[in-house]
DNA sequence: AAGCGGATCTACT
DNA sequence: GTAGATCCGCTTC
């Protein structure tokens, strides 16, 4: 796969989502190995929210690669990042990760949590790293910036499935997770999703 | 200017 | 395993 910059950088996000499993997200002295992601294929994927194009919300999906898109729901920040080229709308939804360091600092961020659980869904992680909206666009790969995205220890064994809550295009297999790891969670289909398929 | 849906989480049974 | 809380952004009036 190219030089040691682009490890991450395949345009289509069914490749890219199974490689950023065992990436380390970082955000002040907080890091997390990556265990569970989502692939979203820009506006050619009716359950992304670039879908329909280019709106406020969504203009950082269409921005340049490498960069952190937030968004909020049911009042909780999610992460994803950025893997298409700029204009085409690509990427990656964080949904769950092992605390690899940080841990006391993590713990203070999701009181009463066990540590297995302490970034287990998109919401949980974006609290246990303390990443909010105000994080939006952050370049991963820039030294200077608040939240970042290093290369991992490959993964063992790589699991895949259909994705969680979406109400469209709820059939295809585009979650995946490192076998066996308790941080990943648990599969819900939403309830406005057709159904089977 | 207002309504509605959603890439969720927690608590409770 | 299931129900309910909760609020921002997009669509429509």
């Amino acid at each position: 796969m190219g030089d040691a910059d682009s490890w991450w950088l395949p345009a289509d996000e069914r490749v890219a989502a199974p490689m950023l499993l065992g990436a380390v997200l970082s955000r002040d002295g907080i890091s997390v190995r990556i265990t569970e992601v989502e692939a979203y294929a820009g506006s050619v994927d009716p359950a992304s929210h670039a879908f329909g194009g280019l709106t406020n919300r969504n203009r950082v999906m269409f921005g340049p690669p490498a960069r952190l898109y937030t968004y909020l729901i049911h009042t909780h920040t999610c992460a994803n990042v950025i893997t298409s080229p700029e204009g085409v709308g690509g990427g990656v939804l964080i949904r769950a990760g092992e605390v690899t360091a940080g841990l006391q600092r993590a713990r203070l961020n999701r009181p009463g949590a066990r540590d297995e659980h302490l970034a287990r869904g998109p919401g949980n992680l974006c609290r246990a790293l303390g990443i909010t909206m105000a994080d939006a666009g952050a370049d991963l790969l820039d030294e200077e910036s608040p939240v970042r995205l290093a290369a991992g220890e490959p993964v063992e064994m790589i699991s895949s499935g259909p994705r969680v809550g979406v109400s469209r295009a709820a059939d295809v297999h585009w979650r995946f997770w490192i076998t066996g790891e308790p941080s990943v969670s648990a599969y819900r289909r939403s309830p406005r999703a057709p159904q089977i398929g």
